[in-house]
RNA sequence: GCUCAUAUAGCUCAGUCGGUAGAGCACUUCCUUGGUAAGGAAGAGGUCACCGGUUCGAUUCCGGUUAUGAGCUCCA
C-alpha cells in the first residue's frame, strides 16, 4: 500500500503498484469504469490503459466532459480513415483533426468520392464501432515508421513524420488492421464512439493549406455524444439554412443576383429601403463624430495606383478599363481618392484631424470561388472614412472610433463582437520600423480603450496593420464588419502634408476606418441575425394597413394619412381578400406591424395592432397608435 | 483560382431507361365583403442555363462554357 493517486476533489486512492486509468476508474465506481474514455494526468490528457505515474492527480474523462467530446470527434476521424481504407485501398491518408462540431480527414485518391461513397463509408464506420476494436498506442522508431509508411505507399504520412520535431516521440495507434500516425490520446476502443456521428460533405483542400500543393479530398463529419445531440445539431443547421440571407432576400423581395453580373447585387425597392435606413443612420453618425462627407471618382488613371502601391500589391484584385490609350483602374479602395481631396488644399496642424467620409463604391475582382450571396461580392459600398492626423492624435482618434463603432453595433442589436489586430503581411510597403511603430500605435489605442483582442500575424493590409471587428453569423461563420487601419505609408506615397507650428511640412498619419465595412455584407448579416424579422426602424415596410371589408376603406385612408404625417412609412392593403389571407401574406413577408381595420375600428376611431410573431392583437385609439409607431420607427439615438 | 456537386415556369420541386414536359404556390380574370397565417372557379405561363458532339431524333447521353452551392486559398 504505497502508491497513491490524488483525485480532483482532493481524495487519495492507494494501490500496491502503479496502475492504469482503467483500474483507477474501476476502483472509484463500476459505472465510471464503463464510462471512462481517457484520463487526465496532472492536467494532461492520456490514454486510459497506460500506467499512471505514482503521485499524480488523476481525473477520469467521460463523454460528458468537453475533453471527452473532443476525443469522440478525433476518433470519428480515425474510424472514418479506417473505413475509407477498407473500402478504397488505393487511398492515402494524411491528417484528420477535430473542428468545431466535428471533424474531417484529408485523403489522397485519384477518383473523387461520391455522395454514395460517403454513405458507404458511414455504414462501414458503424460496423467498425460494432466490431469494438481495441485502440492501442505504440511508440515506433522514427526511421522504422517512415519506412513502414513508405512501404504502404503512404507518402504523406511519411512526410509528416520526417517533419516532426526531433525530440518528439513517434506514436502510432493501432485499431484492428488499421495503423495511423497520431499524437493521441484516443478512446480505448472503437465502440466508445457510439452512433452520434454523420458524414456531411466532401470538399477539396490543399496539402498543408497551400494552393501550390496537391489537392486532397476532405470528408467532413459531425460527431456528438449521442444520437439525440447529433439530431439537435442537425436541426440547428436547418434553422441556419432558414435564416440564409439569400433565401430571405428572395422571399422578402429585397434583392437578386444574376449570371450577367456575378458578385454584384440588384437591389429591389424593399431591399433598397433597408439600405437607405442604414445609410441615413450612418450619415448621422458621420455628422455626430466630426466627419465631412466627400465623393471621389470611380475610375482613376493607373499612374496613381502605381504611386499608391496598389499596382504592385493589389493588381490581381483590380478591374481595369481603357480609353484613348490611357488605362484606368476601377477603384478597389477609396483612400487614394480621399488623399487627392486632402491634397487639394494646404493644411495647417490646426486643421487636424481632418476626417473625410464616403459611401464609397468599390470593385474588387475576387476569385469566383470566393463569392457568397451579398456577403462576399465584387462590387460593394463601404461606409469608408479617412482621418488625417498627427502621430500624437492617433490614440485618441482610434479610441474614439472604437467607442463609436461599439455604439453602432449595439444600436443594430449586435452584442458578440470580437476585436482582432491584424499584423504585417508578407506583401507590404514600408520599413520594419514603420510597421513596429504602426502596430505599437494600434496596441496602445486598444489598451486605452480597455478591450481584449486577438492578434492575427500576417493578416494586415499591405499599407498598414488593422484592428478588425468581427461578428459571428447564424451558422457560426465569422464576418468582418468594421476596421481601423494605421497607415503612415499612403501619405508618404501620395504626398499628403500639413504645416506644423514651426512652418515645417510634415506627413500626417492616415487612419482608414469603416464601421459596417461593406453595406452589402452588413445588410446580409442584419437579415440573418434577425432571421428577416427586422426591427421597426429598419424594416423596409414597417406597417401595413389591412382592411377587413371595404366599408372601412375611407377610415383606413385617414389612418394612413395620420401615420404618414407622423413619419411612418405605410402600405395599404385594400384588396378584396379575407383578413386571414392578408395577415398570412404580410406575416410571410415579415412586416413587423399589421394594422387591422374593420367596421368596428372605423366606428370607434381605433386600430387593431398585430405584431409579427404574436397571435394577439392590441386595440388602441388611433392617436395613441400613431404616437407609439412614430416613436418605434425612429432610429436609435435620434 | 482549385476540388466536388448542381442548373427544368417568378418561387419550391417532380419527370423524361433519348420521342420537345408536370405539380403546388405566385400571376391574370370572374365569383365571394369574409374578423387575424391560404374562400372558390377558370386561365395564362417553359428554346428544360449556354455552345458543341453522338443520334433519324437530345431537356435527357458525352465534351466544353457560364453561373450557383459546399469546402480550400483569398478577403470588406
Amino acid at each position: 500500500m504505497n502508491i497513491a493517486y490524488r483525485l480532483p476533489d482532493g481524495a487519495a486512492l492507494e494501490f500496491e503498484q502503479p496502475v492504469s486509468g482503467t483500474e483507477i476508474a474501476a476502483r472509484i465506481s463500476k459505472k465510471l469504469a464503463k464510462q471512462a474514455l481517457a484520463v487526465k494526468v496532472d492536467g494532461e490528457l492520456r490514454d486510459l490503459y497506460l500506467t499512471v505515474p505514482p503521485g499524480a492527480t488523476v481525473q477520469i474523462i467521460t463523454r460528458e466532459d468537453e475533453d471527452g467530446l473532443e476525443l469522440i470527434r478525433h476518433d470519428a476521424a480515425h474510424i472514418m480513415a479506417e473505413a475509407v481504407q477498407e473500402l478504397f485501398p488505393d487511398t492515402q491518408v494524411t491528417i484528420g483533426p477535430t473542428i468545431e462540431n466535428g471533424f474531417y480527414y484529408d485523403f489522397h485518391r485519384e477518383q473523387p468520392f461520391t455522395p454514395e461513397d460517403l454513405k458507404a463509408i458511414e455504414k462501414r464506420m458503424h460496423e467498425i464501432v460494432r466490431r469494438n476494436e481495441d485502440i492501442r498506442r505504440e511508440v515506433w522508431d522514427r526511421d522504422e515508421a517512415i519506412r513502414f509508411f513508405m512501404d504502404q505507399g503512404e507518402t504523406f504520412k511519411a512526410e509528416i513524420i520526417r517533419d516532426l520535431p526531433a525530440n518528439e516521440e513517434v506514436s502510432l495507434y493501432r485499431q484492428g488492421d488499421f495503423i495511423d500516425l497520431c499524437r493521441g490520446p484516443h478512446l480505448p476502443s472503437t465502440s466508445k464512439l457510439g452512433d452520434g456521428f454523420k458524414l456531411t460533405k466532401v470538399a477539396g483542400a490543399y496539402w498543408r493549406g497551400d494552393s501550390n500543393n496537391a489537392q486532397l479530398q476532405r470528408i467532413y463529419g459531425t460527431a456528438w455524444r449521442d444520437k439525440a445531440e447529433l439530431n439537435a445539431h442537425l436541426q440547428q443547421l436547418e434553422e441556419a439554412a432558414r435564416r440564409d440571407h439569400r433565401k430571405l432576400g428572395r422571399e422578402m423581395d429585397l434583392f437578386h443576383q444574376q449570371e450577367e453580373a456575378p458578385g454584384m447585387v440588384f437591389w429591389h425597392p424593399r431591399g433598397w429601403a433597408i439600405w437607405q435606413k442604414v445609410e441615413q443612420y450612418v450619415r448621422q453618425v458621420y455628422r455626430d463624430s466630426g466627419y465631412q462627407e466627400v465623393r471621389g471618382p470611380q475610375i482613376l488613371d493607373v499612374t496613381l495606383w502605381k504611386k499608391s502601391g496598389h499596382w504592385d500589391n493589389y493588381q490581381e484584385n483590380m478591374f481595369f478599363t481603357e480609353s484613348e490609350k490611357r488605362t484606368y483602374a476601377v477603384k478597389p479602395m477609396n483612400c487614394p481618392g480621399h488623399v487627392q481631396i486632402y491634397n487639394a488644399a494646404l493644411h495647417s496642424y490646426r486643421d487636424l484631424p481632418v476626417r473625410y467620409a464616403e459611401f464609397g463604391g468599390c470593385h474588387r475582382n475576387e476569385p469566383s470561388g470566393a463569392l457568397h450571396g451579398i456577403m462576399r461580392v465584387r462590387a460593394f459600398t463601404q461606409d469608408d472614412g479617412h482621418i488625417f492626423c498627427t502621430p500624437e492624435q492617433v490614440e485618441a482618434e482610434v479610441t474614439a472610433f472604437h467607442r463609436q463603432a461599439m455604439q453602432v453595433y449595439a444600436d443594430f442589436g449586435f452584442e458578440n463582437i470580437s476585436v482582432k489586430l491584424a499584423l504585417r503581411p508578407e506583401k507590404r510597403i514600408g520599413t520594419d520600423e514603420d510597421w513596429d511603430k504602426a502596430e505599437r500605435g494600434l496596441r496602445a489605442a486598444l489598451q486605452s480603450a480597455g478591450v481584449e483582442w486577438e492578434e492575427l500575424p500576417g493578416e494586415g493590409a499591405f499599407y498598414g496593420p488593422k484592428i478588425e471587428y468581427h461578428l459571428k453569423d447564424s451558422i457560426g461563420r465569422s464576418w468582418q464588419m468594421g476596421t481601423v487601419q494605421f497607415d503612415p505609408m499612403m501619405p508618404e506615397r501620395l504626398d499628403a502634408e500639413y504645416v506644423d507650428e514651426h512652418s515645417q511640412r510634415q506627413r500626417p498619419i492616415m487612419l482608414h476606418r469603416a464601421i459596417l465595412g461593406s453595406m452589402e455584407r452588413f445588410i446580409g448579416i442584419l437579415i440573418e441575425h434577425y432571421a428577416g424579422h427586422l426591427p421597426l426602424w429598419l424594416a423596409p415596410v414597417p406597417v401595413v394597413i389591412a382592411t377587413i371589408t371595404n366599408a372601412a376603406d375611407s377610415y383606413a385612408e385617414r389612418v394612413r394619412d395620420a401615420l404618414t404625417a407622423a413619419g411612418v412609412t405605410v402600405e395599404m392593403d385594400l384588396r378584396n381578400e379575407k383578413i386571414g389571407y392578408k395577415v398570412r401574406e404580410h406575416s410571410t413577408a415579415k412586416v413587423p406591424v399589421i394594422l387591422v381595420i374593420g367596421e368596428q375600428e372605423a366606428n370607434e376611431e381605433k386600430v387593431a395592432i398585430r405584431r409579427l410573431g404574436s397571435k394577439n392583437t392590441e386595440v388602441l385609439p388611433l392617436a395613441e397608435a400613431v404616437q407609439q409607431l412614430s416613436d418605434a420607427v425612429r432610429a436609435p439615438g435620434r
